[in-house]
DNA sequence: TTGAAAGCGCTAACAA
DNA sequence: TTGTTAGCGCTTTCAA
């Protein structure tokens, strides 16, 4: 039914041996046998058997990609970054999606990577020591985003430094009362990103000597829904801030939904800065710090495959950068003051200033 | 190095057959012996070579998803949805991307899914009658969305019904100069989706008696930048229309964007909606058609491993509804009209209406 | 540069 | 219900 090699080898006239070194490119085949056996492979349409060959070698010739939540949007441009170079070196994409307790808690029972990849990579999952135990005795190059671990390959973005430059951009324009919505507690050892957010926040307030008041500091779960609680809360307090650093976009557009909602104006009444440049923050006019997603995918990728080559374990930081829209003024007190940071690189936005807003009043 | 059936078979004291049918669950087993099998193979943390298995059986329990875009929000979310029914039934996701013509081409002349999988899913991908009779030849169950072809799984949505009441929303509302931002004309014989929904459009404006209006067409390439293009575009003809019926989200914001950067507001100056209910449509309030993105994966999944199962072949339709949102209102000059349509249930906004918003004035 | 032959680890007839 | 055995289709020594 199938035609398998020792068709090929007998239409060529050489043995199955050679068949498959020539296909598979090996030196050691005369340019000539070469040919003849790749004119018998096309005619028969023959195409080796990657069971068999996984079996007889033992390379399997796929990386595992393991992610938290495929359908969200920093995650599919990773995945797409990822897949598009594993895919053009040839290598097979295993998929896993671990959405919930209990897909991660399946997940590291039955360890379903075990004989079936020769790399794994493992995108911004919040892992326990244990998990990461078990992945390294798969015993197979490991490379992750967002997560720092020793001896693994890892890609990410500087979470401390970033958060500062968003801070101070608040601060910079002017402002005093500057709250956070950010990620809950997190239990997860190697997942510091929600932390070091955070810890970015606080050293440019500190820096700056301004108070982090009491309730400042919200969980917005890192969904739009939770960003839009956690500035209905923030309204709430008896000195509601007068802007906003969230997490992530989706958290700063739920909190000017609740901006909206509430007839108040973004940025007249509260700036908002977001984080990840989302396709959606240039649409919402969203200030926000911009991280090259599809780009981190891509070089965790070429990481492992570097590693599958014998090259040692790199890790690797990208660049972000502040990227100016319309939801940031100074507060309505504060005369303009200058904007600079450092560490990044400020612009506008190429496709340029929107016009100002009027505030828009409540009905 | 590795633990092997042997082992296992040793240790249990029976054969490898054994250890093999009692792993596998078959039912020619005693309950005591199985135990057994079972109690050595966790001991010695046994699990078997996939590459082995699927030689010797020819079942290699995967899946392929080809899909071509994976950073986009419509294919994170079937794609969720797809993986998730295929993972929790035991199955691996082999997933390939297809961004463009280079990576279709290549996939096509190598079909890397050949002797890989046991079923294919297509989400939403233009296949050429070729390239289907290629996939065809696979001599597995395939599955598609949005993918209309004789004898494979399908699911999908009526995109004709569907872009008719978006229509009609809009003319039910006084509109009469209504323009559609679409897709070009698709050279893929079996991906129907831009055509069906200009035929919606064009059939609720004939319906109506309403011209459609020359320059009223246009191409938005299902991307925010060609909506606010393909908008642009629309504000400079002579004679503008009010309302626009934008083939998904992503046009119908850019196309709003498009509005704030000249001055115009929407809904007061020009309607808009939209088709997906993107994640995003909610925040920037854009009254759309809603699409079940998720489930479709899941149901397309189920479909082909019911074909694996022995079932047949089915097609099915999930249903659309328009979400009425801020987005669109009835013409300067028009008196409201009431607005209601048979074939799809119209609902307001769960999260309830914003507040109506002030035209702002261009600076 | 090529060929012969022994596996790779499992499944599935067939036999018991 | 269980065991025996012959493959599944390739890769890789080892010899030539």
């Amino acid at each position: 039914m199938t035609v398998d090699i020792d068709d090929v080898a007998k239409l060529a006239g050489v043995s199955t041996a050679t068949v498959s070194r020539a296909m598979r490119g090996l030196p050691n085949v005369s340019e000539k046998t070469r040919r003849r056996v790749m004119a018998a492979a096309a005619e028969l349409d023959y195409v080796s058997s990657p069971s068999a060959s996984r079996l007889a070698s033992g390379h399997t010739h796929t990386v595992g990609i393991v992610a938290p939540y495929l359908g969200r949007w920093f995650f599919g441009q990773v995945l797409a970054g990822a897949e598009r170079v594993l895919r053009e070196s040839g290598y097979d994409v295993l998929l896993f999606g671990l959405p919930d307790d209990a897909a991660v808690a399946d997940f590291f029972e039955r360890m379903p990577l075990r004989r079936r990849v020769d790399a794994v990579l493992v995108l911004t999952l919040p892992l326990t020591v244990e998990q990461l135990r078990q992945l390294r005795q798969l015993g197979v190059p490991l490379g992750a985003i967002g997560v720092q671990a020793p001896n693994i390959c890892m890609v990410g973005i500087d979470d401390l430094a970033s958060a500062r430059t968003a801070t101070n951009h608040l601060i910079n324009l002017g402002h005093r009362r500057i709250a956070m919505i950010g990620g809950g507690d997190s239990i997860a050892t190697h997942f510091i990103t929600p932390d070091d957010r955070r810890d970015g926040y606080r050293q440019a307030m500190a820096e700056a000597d301004l108070p982090v008041l009491p309730g400042y500091e919200l969980d917005g779960s890192y969904t739009a829904d939770g960003g839009e609680a956690a500035m209905v809360e923030l309204l709430s307090l008896p000195h509601p801030p007068t802007a906003v650093f969230a997490q992530s976009d989706e958290m700063a557009i739920g909190a000017m939904r609740a901006l909206r909602r509430c007839g108040l104006s973004c940025p007249v009444d509260v700036s908002i800065i977001g984080f990840d440049d989302h396709e959606m923050a240039s649409l919402v006019d969203l200030t926000t710090i911009r991280q090259p997603a599809e780009q981190q995918g891509e070089l965790a990728a070429k990481q492992v495959l570097a590693c599958l080559g014998g090259e040692p374990v790199r890790h690797e930081l990208v660049p972000t950068r502040l990227v100016l829209r319309g939801t940031t003024c100074p507060p309505r007190s504060a005369a303009g003051v200058d904007d600079a940071d450092g560490s990044t690189t400020d612009s506008r936005d190429p496709a340029g200033p929107t016009p100002p807003r009027r505030p828009t009043t409540g009905d």
